[in-house]
DNA sequence: GTCTATAATCAGATAGAC
DNA sequence: GTCTATCTGATTATAGAC
């Protein structure tokens, strides 16, 4: 087991200089362009640096896709405790690079297994967090919601800020805003306009 | 410009059968294991071949796209035409391997411009051919859906069956049955009990 | 921490014989 | 149509000097 070989600090700062550079990249031209090379090239270093920092190139996807995903949980969360929840959630559920990335993600899943249980672990605390949350709000509003629980509106309007997201960055556009005006339409009714700019990023 | 290469006929027979190869591949492990030397050795072939029929990998998958995009489109009008034609629609749309290759060649178009605009014009025909037919259905059962036009409903119902399926993939489950069963609801309360099994594949 | 150098694979694509 | 052979370049990863 080779396992002796050097790595270098997790809080060295060319090493969130590369994560920044792989993260990046995968958002403007997905996983695939994810090379030692290319990532390092983007940061300004050389490639093998990236094999210093992080043993194997999974090493260091996981590791953009774990920070992502921490972040996304307190923002999630933040969302969820503010005074017009549904619609901070809605807000961060389409933010654009997020859904991105997340899809960008998710393909990479598809054959990589060491990365597909890390991203179903993270997934689920998603959905729970919300799910959690959720009845509480809905019950304020008054929305006993036979027809449509929580837990499929979660899943519902998931899929959709993804296939907007997805869509968009494609070009395709049928039907968009009235989608999404069906969605401000409603929140509209429930939470009113929206208060405050709540893009603290 | 090289162009005077040959080619091989657009119907010989070890020209579909790399077809069905790259496409086997793309779904299994991804669209980056479409190589030509993993296409080939899938069909018992060799990796030159690839390069006879298709003188681009672009091309091989350009063509793996659009040999599924029109017999999507055939099975997508049948269902249209049918006697539950909400229920076929469904079915249709949650084909779990078509939705994979879908969700596959979207990677794959936010980072080949040749490939996005294939699929961003196919992806526009399918949508448009359910824009024709939803109106005229809904009609029929009475629903003048003021809330929910048919275009929302549309992207509404797309996003779901793709997220349901990518999670699948991956191994998330949970809110799954219940946003199938709540559909399902809908189904049943319009269209009744499924009349015939329409796996005709 | 960062460098040079290198090993071992794999990729796409073409030329030309048969 | 299919083959052998080859060119060219990219990739991951490691060893070891500084």
């Amino acid at each position: 087991m080779p396992s002796a070989r050097r790595l270098g600090s997790p809080d060295a700062k060319n090493r969130s200089v590369l994560l920044d550079a792989a993260e990046q990249l995968m958002l403007e031209e997905g996983y695939a362009a994810v090379s030692a090379r290319r990532v390092a090239a983007r940061a300004g270093l050389k490639h093998q640096l990236v094999h210093y920092y992080f043993r194997t190139m999974d090493d260091l996807l996981l590791d953009v896709f774990r920070r992502r995903a921490e972040e996304g949980l307190e923002r999630q969360a933040k969302a969820l405790a503010s005074d017009q929840p549904l619609r901070a959630l809605w807000e961060y559920s389409t933010d654009r690079a997020g859904t991105v990335l997340t899809m960008e993600f998710a393909g990479l899943a598809n054959h990589r297994k060491a990365i597909r249980a890390e991203i179903a672990r993270y997934a689920e605390k998603f959905r729970a967090a919300q799910l959690e949350a959720l009845p509480g709000i809905l019950d304020r509003y008054g929305l006993c919601s036979d027809d449509c629980p929580p837990v499929v509106m979660t899943v519902l309007l998931t899929g959709l800020s993804r296939v907007v997201a997805m869509e968009q960055t494609i070009g395709i556009s049928t039907g968009h805003t009235e989608a999404l005006a069906w969605v401000e339409r409603h929140l509209q009714q429930l939470e009113g306009d929206p208060k405050s700019r709540t893009d603290d990023r």
